[in-house]
DNA sequence: GTGCAAACTTGCACGTAGTGTAATCATGTG
DNA sequence: CACATGATTACACTACGTGCAAGTTTGCAC
């Protein structure tokens, strides 16, 4: 039951001196990695320059992210984890599909999306970011699973592990289709009818997945049952 | 190049001395790098012990692959090349969904799977290799997007690149979403029977796929000892 | 064959990544 | 204040990945 934290990581308030250095120096650090990428262009600096840049020793950079590409990854991660957050806030009665859509929906916002279409567009072809942001998908997609896994436990064919499995990679699958076309289309655009046609993507990629990829469908039909 | 215009690189039989020793080096290093994951387990070599087992210098390693992971990652590569070549031989009036079907129950054959499946078991709860194989199953999905998108061409609804993206997307999520269950249900488990269960699998993870995922889809009876 | 050019391999050197370790410093607790 | 715990740091070390300048093999023309 969402309604009341099973989970054991919820503790609202434990502003605890430590926890609010570390919080910080990781945002140094991530800071300092974006801001040397947009001065520097992908590849061109090293895990000491980011250090030396959030001032905290090479050592301390390693405590707290394993490469520059997982500092950076972090803000995929972080984009992430608010659609996984905005999922589960659906009520788990409603049909999955629907859920995602919800969920998806709501990451075309300014203040979500802002950081990373600049990391987009900073890294756009180079493979250097591919590894870590591949895995911070496939992190989301383990997320997705365990919501429908969790929702799907009663329903009718709900224990079959394939159609969890094929389920949410395939929700991932075109949540990162619609932003793959969306910047391609639009690049750093951050526009309200940039976001439109975002959340139209987002929507419509969804409605694909629910029809079967229906050859015929027409676009932005989001009729579902 | 000798005779060929070499317009498009269907070359069947340019067997020159020079590519069959490179084919054979790489053989040589895919070969010894798997050894070496046999009996040191993931991480426990480097890759000077590769390139020392296959006679090589560890120079010439990096001038094949770009490290280990890459090495071993190029099973992966030749499982799901062969996927893409099963894939192409299809008709390209045949469905998508269908011909990635066809083209995913051929791969349920002991010659195709075996590699694979000895790399999964020896590489089970590691994440050294989810880099390189993560890499690997994304590149499928770039050829199946391809594939898709000079099929689709023409087709009604065809030219909407969220279209393209998503099928490819989740057709290779399905994919792995099967692969996947059947490690974790048979391991390395070969035979006949587990085969079978496989390519059961693979088939009907497309079938959600154009089923929608609907709910009441009626379960396989895929466990029949 | 001989000679040449291109491709491949190799050794060397260099910078960087990533990790173990022990000392030092900051923070929470009695 | 004293003490325990946790975080930062410096240091050292192995391994990775690459540029470079040789040396070696192959292809091709003569």
């Amino acid at each position: 039951m969402p309604t009341t934290p099973a989970s054991s990581d919820d503790q609202q308030a434990p502003p605890s001196r430590r926890e609010l250095n570390k919080a910080a120096t990781r945002q140094a650090i991530t800071d300092a990695a974006l801001e040397l990428l947009r001065a520097k262009g992908p590849g061109n600096f090293t895990v000491e320059d980011i250090a030396d840049a959030a001032g905290i020793s090479r050592r301390t950079f390693f405590n707290y992210f394993g490469s520059t590409d997982a500092a950076l990854a972090s803000i995929v991660h972080g984009f992430l984890d608010t659609a996984i957050q905005q999922l589960r806030l659906r009520p788990a009665s409603e049909p999955m599909l629907e859920s995602a859509q919800a969920a998806l929906a709501a990451l075309a916002d300014p203040k979500a999306v802002a950081p990373l279409a600049e990391l987009f567009t900073l890294t756009q072809q180079s493979p250097l970011m591919a590894h870590s942001e591949l895995e911070a998908w496939d992190h989301c997609r383990a997320q997705v699973f365990a919501v429908a896994r969790e929702r799907l436990a009663g329903t009718p064919g709900g224990q079959d592990e394939l159609y969890v499995h094929a389920l949410a990679g395939s929700i991932i699958s075109c949540g990162k289709a619609a932003m793959e076309v969306w910047f391609s289309r639009r690049g750093p655009d951050l526009t309200a009818g940039s976001l439109t046609e975002l959340r139209q993507l987002l929507i419509e990629s969804i409605a694909l997945l629910g029809t079967g990829f229906a050859p015929s469908a027409s676009p932005s039909a989001t009729r579902s049952s």
